[in-house]
DNA sequence: TTGTGTTTTATTGCCTCC
DNA sequence: GGAGGCAATAAAACACAA
């Protein structure tokens, strides 16, 4: 691109008389200069870009009249004011954005604080109930004193143990005779006699504990793993839901 | 007063539309 | 091909702190 001074040389501000509407201001400028325009022709200027920021010809001549500019001078105005009113656009866009993007921010913040709240409450509900599991664990079975099945929700898993075992799979059950109530089953394989489902209700293996058989050898058979109903599925026992009570239930897997 | 940063006016070159 | 718009840029004018 040709430097502006080359430019200038080539052609001198205001150089053709023809252009110029305001002789008179004119003359009394040296033509080489820039000059500002008045703060009256800036006010008129502004108020005719509030009107429409394009500007047809025959405003720009009425204007530029009106004005004492050259034509030429109104339409690099307007030019001009339109890049600025362009990069003021873009600024209130940053802003508008900023400040959406500062809100999700916020948002997002305190769900995650929310969040990390709840994972500390799980944390520290799943470790007062592997201290629990290991209390029932330790209290000798005879000592008990856990509210014994009703009789007919007991009568259920004995059966089904019974069935279980009697039907050749490889396992036992551990009974309580001093109650009619499961304590533990044991089993070898994966597959165990209790469908899927009817874990809905357990919170969790809790830990695993080694059996009094347990003779150090890793062969499967040894290790507890505990579960405890939650106090839903206790309370649903109470309404019914006798098949998903898994108190005092110990299976081995 | 002077150096420096900002604003305003104007030019250039390129692009699109008619 | 000419008119007009736009982006990039130059340079004058202006503002202001040191």
């Amino acid at each position: 691109m040709m430097s502006m001074e080359e430019g200038s040389k080539r052609r001198p501000f205001f150089s053709s008389p023809d252009e110029l509407y305001d002789e008179e201001y004119y003359e009394e400028q040296s033509p080489e200069k820039k000059r500002r325009l008045t703060s009256e022709q800036v006010h008129m200027l502004e108020k005719s870009f509030e009107e429409e920021n394009k500007l047809e010809p025959e405003r720009k001549t009425q204007l530029a009249k009106k004005l004492g500019l050259q034509p030429r001078q109104v339409a690099v105005w307007f030019q001009n004011r339109r890049a600025r009113w362009k990069t003021k656009q873009l600024e209130r866009d940053y802003d508008v954005l900023k400040s959406s993007y500062d809100s999700l921010l916020s948002t997002y913040d305190s769900i995650n604080k929310e969040n990390e709240k709840l994972k500390s409450e799980v944390v520290s509900l799943n470790e007062k109930l592997q201290v629990q599991a290991k209390d029932m664990l330790e209290e000798p079975l005879s000592e008990k004193k856990a509210d014994p099945l009703p009789v007919d929700i007991a009568q259920i898993f004995s059966i089904k143990v019974d069935d279980h075992m009697s039907s050749g799979s490889v396992g036992s059950a551990v009974v309580d005779e001093s109650s009619p109530r499961v304590v533990g089953v044991i089993v070898d394989s994966v597959d165990s006699y209790f469908p899927a489902d009817n874990y809905a209700g357990c919170v969790a293996p809790i830990e695993r504990v080694q059996s009094e058989e347990d003779d150090g050898s890793d062969d499967g058979r040894n290790y507890f793993d505990v579960f405890v109903a939650s106090e839903t599925e206790q309370h649903n026992h109470e309404e019914g839901e006798a098949l998903n009570w898994w108190g005092n239930m110990y299976y081995v897997a």
